[in-house]
RNA sequence: UGGGGCGUCGCCAAGUGGUAAGGCACCGGUUUUUGGUACCGGCAUUCGCAGGUUCGAAUCCUGCCGCCCCAG
């Protein structure tokens, strides 16, 4: 199987690849590819976070086994590797980052922030440093050039599309960036894998935060923010009190499991999170429904859109909504919408760009609800 | 210590002689390169305690314990 590079010269005429290896099945895949092409070819860890605690974690990325399993691969296709020690801006750019919108009551998508910054900014330069044609990474997204130049669709495979957490990618990013998975399912990649003879074709997917040992987000958070392990009230819509909580940074806004409150006729959901006052308010589903969201750091890849289809959380249906400046109107409510995660804007499969969820406002579909839902 | 009522899983609660509904909470699983959601599954050999009646009781009777209300 061969994939096309684009690149602007002839492979064989000293075009150069970089190849962003995680260490996983998938990127490992890519630089096999990419080393098919007859094209030089550079893979590039980078070293990310903590390489003790993570050391023996399956399902992780860029730390311990996994640099030492993306060297592994770059041995055997031939090819440079480099490893790049990544950890004070990583944790600056994303893990700070994470702790800090806990803190202040929202939910972070951590995933958004390392693309944008650490792994489409920086990595990139270093990529253009070396002088190579194009970065190549292993996110099943497709780059599609159309009428008015590049673009970013969904990842053919729609239960692999990673499109969601792309969103920030700007023009220029996109014109040097290849995704050669894009149009592949996730079991042609290992049968790949498997066919190049790579050790890690049977390796695991990552999954949950890759910086976060054991999924225990919590407990980080809490080390970097301890103010967020505080115990507080938690609250009906009326105010009324209802129970205790055990810290903010263990709820987020549609959360229902964990509010320990019982002897209700109907689920209670976390409905909003006021930090300062160590609140937790929770109500019924329906006082959940928001139809406006305003947007912030609002990234267009292509030209700006008025209608579009949203999705506020990379597992969500898309719904068709409005865009007007920075407010997003969805044409049908959503339910849990929290601030701090992304809305991300397409038009069919393909990917418009987005912004993070700065605030929402409760949708007016349930008259009976009291006063206090709205922030 | 006159009158009335109540005591069923952590919470709410159905069941008034035929062998313990349901909801909430909780636990487990499924899904998933963010947090969640959703879905599936689990969850009282036992009905405040002790006797009695009955083929058979959480349901009837007696006593005790606890709680609530109204009178004093």
């Amino acid at each position: 199987m061969s994939i096309d590079f684009a690149l602007n010269r002839p492979a064989n005429e000293g075009a150069r690849i970089v190849v962003a290896m995680s260490g996983g099945v998938d990127s490992s895949v890519v630089a096999a590819l990419a080393a098919r092409t007859g094209a030089e070819v550079i893979g590039v860890t980078l070293q990310l976070y903590d390489h003790g605690a993570a050391v023996r974690r399956t399902g992780a990325c860029c730390a311990g086994q996994d640099i030492y399993d993306a060297r592994q691969v770059a041995d055997r296709l031939g090819i440079a590797h480099y490893v790049l020690d990544y950890e004070s801006r990583f944790r600056t750019g994303v893990i700070d980052r994470f702790a800090d919108e806990y803190a202040a009551g929202r939910t972070p998508v951590p995933c958004s922030l390392c693309n944008q910054g650490v792994k489409f900014t920086d990595l990139i330069a270093f990529a253009r440093d070396l002088g190579a044609d194009c970065l190549a990474t292993g996110h099943y997204v497709r780059r599609v050039t159309g009428a008015n130049g590049v673009e970013m669709h969904k990842g053919a495979d729609p239960a692999r599309d990673q499109s969601y957490f792309l969103y920030g990618t700007s023009r220029d990013q996109l014109d040097y960036l290849r995704f050669p998975l894009g149009d592949l399912p996730k079991s042609a990649v290992r049968q790949l894998a498997g066919e190049a003879g790579l050790e890690v074709a049977a390796k695991p997917d990552s999954q949950d935060i890759c910086f976060v040992p054991d999924g225990d987000y919590a407990g980080l958070v809490k080390r970097l923010r301890p103010e967020t392990e505080a115990p507080g009230d938690i609250v009906d819509l009326s105010g009324r009190v209802l129970g205790r909580h055990r810290g903010v940074v263990h709820f987020t806004i549609g959360q229902r499991r964990g509010i320990e409150v019982g002897g209700m006729a109907e689920p209670l959901y976390v409905v909003r999170i006021e930090p300062d006052r160590r609140l937790l308010v929770v109500g019924p589903r329906r006082a959940l429904a928001v139809e406006l969201v305003r947007i912030a750091d609002v990234n267009w890849i292509g030209e700006a859109q008025r209608q579009v289809s949203v999705k506020v959380r990379s597992l969500a249906a898309p719904v068709a909504a409005r865009i007007d400046g920075d407010s997003v109107r969805f044409e049908r409510p959503e339910y849990g919408v929290a601030p701090g995660q992304a809305a991300v804007l397409y038009e069919g499969s393909r990917l418009l760009g987005g912004g993070w969820i700065a605030e929402t406002s409760a949708s007016l579909v349930d008259e009976a609800l009291p006063l206090a839902a709205t922030a």
